[in-house]
DNA sequence: TGTACATCAGTGAACGCGCGTTCACTGATGTAC
DNA sequence: TGTACATCAGTGAACGCGCGTTCACTGATGTAC
């Protein structure tokens, strides 16, 4: 049940092989793609039988919610400690919270498409992935209401705000990740000095 | 070669398969999705054995290639006219070309999402598709040049302005697509209306 | 116009592959007394 | 502490499937004379 420990390294039968298979989906998908991600090869890295995942997953769209829901977990972590970093100085905070944004996708290019390309279908199926989901939207509205307090960004609804910058840096990150972008326009900066210039346009003032 | 005509309907050799190929893979691409987008199907759908489409494709990939490149050129086509329509209005050509890459998105997301998924991997493979990518990417320049001298968007490189304005499109309808915006907030404006608002953060004065 | 032949688009059998999922099972662990 | 039994995580054989690709072939078309 639920009460299982995070840390339970090697018992007898297994202890914690839920946690091994998502850790694994995770590892292939950085090191194979997402084309490479499937059950029996999760199996086969966890070192376990093919059919031993089904004691924990009902079937493969689990195991990839469940992959999706830590990455989008991660995700949140690395933009929420961009926000806690630069308390006190919004553009800072919007700054780097986004470049948090970027960086995981680049990192880990796999899994972050996986992350964000809605698995779910069904809404009501996986629940924790709709709640992480939720959690990561209430951030990014927290950040531009900070912003809109500071003038950084216009007054207006700050939903509609969130999606329009949310839009820009998720824009961005996917053009660059399906390589969209080109070579000479990407060699010619450094994909840091490409991405203010985006989201500068965002916001009142210059960033410089 | 290339001298074969678009038109050729039925002669005994079916004429024109290859064209045949890359429409039924778009129309499955609509009907079921990118996961069900195999060569075997393909055929299929084509009316012709599973081996036949290796007289006109080298593999699986270059399918898909063409797909891609056809898809680009569907959306190269939609701006364009967009663009033609509000030559002497700037701000609207701004509207209308962005709503009309959402548009087509909207239409067949399949076949958008495959058409901008980077196929192309090794570069040179596929020189009708770069080439259309980079026509494509022209056409978002002079759009941006067209409302940077009309005073609607900021001066500015116009090359990075232009990778400013497409991934705020790109970004938005990508995570409308992927499901990742919340059913309140789409219910409660529609998909245009939030759509004019981002594009709004981006110009200089207000589109209201 | 008529025949011979090369070309080339399309066929069908066959290959090996990895997949998701089921099933009856085994064997270690935890619990009751 | 010791035995009996229920629980449940993990096994391994088996299923049916659709896939991409190859190969030797067939049969219609186009061309030379």
């Amino acid at each position: 049940m639920s009460n299982k420990k995070l840390s339970e390294k090697t018992s007898y039968h297994h202890g914690d092989l839920k946690n091994a298979l998502i850790q694994a989906g995770i590892e292939i998908l950085a090191e194979k793609g997402v084309h490479a991600l499937s059950l029996r090869r999760v199996a086969r890295r966890a070192g376990v039988s093919h059919t031993a995942p089904y004691a924990h997953f009902a079937d493969k769209q689990s195991l990839v919610a469940a992959i999706s829901t830590e990455g989008y977990k991660k995700l949140y972590n690395r933009v929420y400690a961009a926000v806690q970093l630069h308390q006190d100085d919004p553009l800072q905070q919007l700054i780097e919270a986004s470049w948090a944004y970027i960086e995981f996708a680049l990192k880990d290019p796999a899994h972050f498409k996986i992350t964000l390309s809605g698995v779910v279908e069904q809404e009501k199926s996986y629940p924790e992935y709709v709640e992480i989901t939720k959690q990561n939207f209430r951030l990014v509205v927290t950040i531009v209401e900070t912003c809109q307090r500071a003038g950084i960004l216009r007054a207006a609804p700050p939903d509609l705000m969130a999606i329009t910058v949310w839009s820009q840096v998720h824009g961005f990150i996917s053009l660059v990740l399906e390589g969209q972008i080109s070579h000479v326009l990407l060699e010619s900066r450094s994909l840091k000095e490409i991405w203010l210039f985006s989201l500068n346009q965002l916001t009142i003032s210059d960033i410089g």
